[in-house]
DNA sequence: CGGGATCCTTAACGATACTG
DNA sequence: CAGTATCGTTAAGGATCCCG
């Protein structure tokens, strides 16, 4: 990643004429940051990786989420299971129990997404002391 | 990560009771979900792609992350400075020149979201083809 | 040039009710 | 249980103006 434009999804024009000078052409380098806020969404991350070679009901899913509603679940689930993330399985039962998963391709985003959590975990504390010396410092300049 | 509840940064009670159910405990770990909102945002995303060992300047940045408005890549830089992730420094000239650039703490969390961007280039063209599978599927369904 | 302050609009989201 | 549909609210974010 080297002298990139980020190319809004929404100004997709597809000219030849910027190629050169874009990191992410502007025929497949439009959708890169429509995917990334999919997939760097508050409630995606915390499902993929919750989804690590286990599969989890929607209660449970929803019980280890703390805070998400029903509605943002769903609406994730659905996301992710189209992009072919997570793959949703439904057994004909009464009540419904409905299966959620990794798929391969999600699994492998699974990686990446669990090495961004895991510096946040080794790395709170120092933001935290970040924060509160930028606070106390700007405090001092009122 | 096995077998994590993520507590929402909202509900932090930081009793004793859940410490042995949660993967992250609540005294540091519900400052997690709020630190992975920051980091994993839209713009912070882009801001810390693209400050690779160079540093940029306000109107740099501006232009690189297209769409972005002033005031959200103001907001954006602040967090990033205030989290300890980026350095700010301005030269005292007229007009005013302000430079960003990543701190080392942000340059290793510049390698993870590195990673992540890059798992989205080279995924895109299978997330593209899944989604239109999908909507294919459920275009029949109606 | 690099913001800060203000206003205002959109859309994300929660809450609620209903269903197979 | 696992949704869907609707409505109402809030808050994120854009537009604009102004300033050192």
């Amino acid at each position: 990643m080297e002298e990139g434009t980020l190319k809004s999804p929404t100004h997709c024009t597809g000219t030849e004429a910027d190629y050169e000078v874009m990191q992410w052409d502007t025929r497949q380098g439009c959708e890169v940051r429509q995917i990334l806020d999919r997939v760097a969404d508050k409630w995606s991350l915390l499902v993929i990786a919750l989804l690590d070679r286990r599969t989890l009901r929607f209660s449970e899913l929803r019980r280890l989420i703390e805070g998400v509603s029903q509605r943002m679940l769903t609406v994730t689930l659905r996301q992710l299971e189209r992009d072919g993330l997570v793959k949703r399985t439904v057994h004909p039962v009464v009540p419904p129990r409905v299966e959620y998963e990794l798929t391969p391709l999600g699994a492998t985003l699974h990686d990446t997404i669990r090495s961004l959590v895991i510096w946040t975990e080794e790395h709170q504390v120092e933001i935290a002391s970040a924060r509160s010396e930028y606070d106390r410092r700007t405090a001092a300049a009122s």
